[in-house]
DNA sequence: TATTCAACTTAACACTGTTAATTATATCAT
DNA sequence: ATGATATAATTAACAGTGTTAAGTTGAATA
């Protein structure tokens, strides 16, 4: 019975072509920008075609995003080698982080602003992809925490902070890049160091 | 000659009438929820009234923007009293930021991350009120380093990195309310305290 | 009183997200 | 191979968008 499954194949295969072609416009020209009428042209299907895929543009949003997280934390996984040294190894994520944010930043602000603005669900929430982002940032503070190299015991709040400072410093660089920044990589590390150094004091 | 002064009069009224409307809108209902025509009928005139005030949309926006920047740095300079102590100066400043931003969560988000979608032209160029916001910062930065309280010496990178921790505390609270948050507070303090203590470092 | 000029409005254009009704197509049973 | 069935994709339409051009009003000037 190869059938339905070849169909249901193609059917994701659709889909995923969908998303693909959205991401694409989404990053190039900004959510707001892109219809989807311009979508549908992009893979050459009608318009309402994307409604038998997608129930509506913010859930095409949301399809997005969650891809992004899922690149993220990839990404960030990617680091959590040598558990020996916690600090080096949170200062090497926290800059994965901004990188990351600056490396696909209509990505980032989707992902991280526009997205909360439509589906008032963050995407955060328990067994989702974002959750798993903040579970790995929890993890490398609380080694840190462990091998008692920060003073504070508090592991949420000490990796909400840490958060905080990546966020802004992310978002500021990407939103205002005509402002008149230190060096750009002075910056992160500047913001990093200073939060680390703070979390030990 | 007092005709001309009162159509002048007038007009400003009118324009200032419309910008109320269109930050009390932009406010309630998001800014891509609001139309030109809900604007209209608001202050009770023809859609196409608003384009003799306003080139368009965005600079509608822009105008908004720039109230909200005033506001933020009326609030901060009622704070530069006590210059002794910079460091207690510097994190009510900290604070009073965080706080407007969460006071005024949609104003905040349309002056500080979709505006600069819109204008590329920041708003933070040389004379603008932006401009004195972050101005004020650096003075409160710079006063710290003078008093030694602050090892490293370039108020730049010190200002911009204070920046980013208040920024990004503000923007996550604002965009994910459900988050399980540290007690918001007790978050704000941690991310200020963290930071100054890192600049201490 | 006629004219000029500014303020304002009406009508229109090309576009948006989305739904309902309709057509085409590929699979199945006969 | 032919007809029935289900599913995929399309067309047409609605109510709304930002914005421009042309037209109307009404008051100050000559």
């Amino acid at each position: 019975m190869g059938i339905k499954e070849r169909r249901a194949r193609e059917k994701e295969q659709l889909q995923q072509q969908i998303l693909s072609a959205a991401r694409e416009l989404f990053v190039n020209e900004g959510y707001e920008n892109v219809s989807m009428r311009k979508i549908a042209n992009k893979i050459e299907y009608s318009p309402t075609t994307i409604y038998l895929y997608f129930k509506d543009k913010a859930d095409l949003l949301d399809s997005v995003c969650k891809e992004t997280l899922l690149n993220l934390l990839n990404t960030l996984e990617q680091l959590k080698s040598n558990i020996s040294d916690p600090v080096e190894t949170l200062r090497k994520s926290g800059r994965a982080y901004v990188e990351f944010g600056l490396k696909y930043p209509q990505d980032y602000k989707l992902t991280f602003v526009i997205r909360p603005q439509f589906q008032k669900g963050l995407g955060l929430e328990e067994g989702s992809v974002g959750e798993k982002v903040f579970d790995y940032l929890r993890e490398m503070v609380s080694e840190c925490i462990r091998q008692q190299v920060f003073c504070q015991v508090d592991i949420e709040t000490t990796g909400q902070v840490m958060w905080s400072a990546v966020h802004g410093v992310t978002l500021l660089l990407i939103d205002f890049p005509d402002f008149p920044w230190t060096e750009k990589d002075k910056l992160i590390d500047a913001v990093i160091h200073t939060t680390i150094e703070g979390l030990k004091a």
